[in-house]
DNA sequence: CTAACATATGAGTTATTATTCATATGAACG
DNA sequence: CGTTCATATGAATAATAACTCATATGTTAG
């Protein structure tokens, strides 16, 4: 009886071994999330959502420094969570997609609970 | 002319600021995310996508050990994404609700791309 | 009650990452 | 051109967080 259980038990788990999404593809979904899991981060792409901002307008609005908020803006770049055009000196950023958006208002749904 | 644009510029900068989310409401957001932000997490999350399993279960599926999943299980349940019940000497894990649900696929959405 | 099993937890170590400071790059304008 | 303004970047430091190991808690069976 328990070997046949455990028989089940281990077919079950080889399964669902199976099914899973590829070990590459789970590690990138937590990479975009720990994208995410940053407030300064958070912070960045929630002045961002709607408006186009440069550089020193985000360190204004999150009033912290120029160079950490370029340090940031790199990574939400490299994660292509944001775009960004060159108008003059200035940078100007903006979210890159309805993704982001989407993201974004997912978890402001699920915290506001 | 430089002076108005500015003023015109603050104003917004103002508005901007005015209108984002409470600060620690943003916190939040990023303490959410950021439970998302873990490959192991994320691997524990996938493997309960669809199945009730327990500890030693998933510590077999993700082939870890039992302490770090355990860790990372509380970690997952204080941010209340995943819900358990005891059955005689195991505990079986679930994800929590459709908002869980949502996220991951969202996530896995926007890598798919 | 005690042995055996499943899970949880605390302390310690190591790895990762955000910020600061100093400086580099790059564009515009006289 | 060279100066100024806006942004980016490298190195160093400081703060977080994951994993391991040992052990504690809690449940069931005998």
């Amino acid at each position: 009886m328990e070997a046949k259980q455990d028989k089940n038990n281990e077919e079950m788990l080889n399964a669902i071994i199976n099914n899973q999404p590829p070990e590459e593809v789970l590690y990138e979904v937590a990479e975009l999330f720990k994208v995410f899991g940053d407030s300064t981060r958070i912070r960045i792409l929630y002045a961002l959502f709607g408006n186009e901002l440069c550089v020193g307008d985000i360190a204004e609005v999150l009033n912290m420094s120029q160079s950490s908020v370029s340090h940031q803006l790199r990574i939400l770049k490299d994660a292509k969570l944001v775009k960004f055009r060159r108008e003059g000196k200035s940078i100007f950023y903006a979210l890159d997609d309805d993704h982001v958006y989407h993201i974004m208002e997912m978890g402001m749904e699920h915290v506001e609970e």
